[in-house]
DNA sequence: TAAAACTCTACTAATTTAGTAGGGTTTTTG
DNA sequence: CAAAAACCCTACTAAATTAGTAGAGTTTTA
């Protein structure tokens, strides 16, 4: 399951990502535009600011703008900060590999094998899809 | 992320599936062998059993076994049954469709377009991934 | 200099997960 | 026919996660 916090982080980039030359737009205008909790919101901003997604601008006129160009985003790696791992099982991630427990073999695992051709698809389009392919711009 | 009952189920079902001519296997033996809690394994061979994926024998000698062909069951309605929704939110759920409260036009959502695409990808794999081609049998 | 806006920490209610516990009922074999 | 083997079912629970809420700062700029 997707969490809020990443399909709102997706929100917010979108709406930061179609607004002309990177003029800051403050929390609590997404937040109303988008039907977001403002103080979530400030979270999930932050997080993608400290991932460098993401500029902020204090004081008065400020708020927060995209830094890179949207067709340089991927979708890959907003995932990644906002959800965590791609894969639906740990022994299976490329960032956030964990062995199993209880398997005592990977390779003879009929969950690995299922769940590693789901990771590679899915993979395989959060790297091509970027922020310009969603918002349109 | 997949959930354990999931993960334990799709093992259960590869173990069974590689039994000869379809002996019942108790649910001690697969316990054991593939070190899952052998109560929890318990209800998820029930869950299988009552959607017609697992035939039981009591009394003595009983146990489960498989009761279609593994080359006939599909891992996408095993998801279905044990994982629920193969999509990652309910938005773009063809088998648990809901919509979402917040967004007010689901065509015009990022969030939605990316996860769709998502959803055709793993579903495709689900559909042609059948039990046979994960037991090797 | 004060309002606007960001930054940070801590807490919490609700939900889900991954079981555990225990008591049945049914079937089959000796 | 009896008793052991095996399935069937309900209810409870600890831990983790999610989706926030609350509130108190700090920084910047008009």
């Amino acid at each position: 399951m997707l969490s809020k916090k990443t399909k709102y982080g997706i929100k917010a980039l979108t709406y930061l990502a179609r607004q002309e030359n990177k003029t800051p737009v403050q929390i609590a205008t997404i937040s109303k535009s988008e039907n977001i909790s403002l103080k979530f919101l400030e979270s999930i901003l932050l997080t993608l600011r400290k991932n460098d997604f993401l500029g902020s601008k204090k004081g008065k006129g400020g708020g927060y703008y995209i830094l890179k160009e949207p067709k340089d985003i991927q979708m890959a790696d907003v995932m990644r900060i906002l959800e965590g791992p791609i894969s639906m099982i740990p022994c299976v991630s490329l960032n956030f590999y964990e062995k199993c427990e209880d398997c005592p073999d990977e390779n003879a695992c009929a969950v690995h094998k299922l769940m590693a051709q789901v990771r590679d698809s899915s993979l395989k389009i959060f790297k091509n899809t970027t922020l310009a392919d969603l918002c349109n711009c």
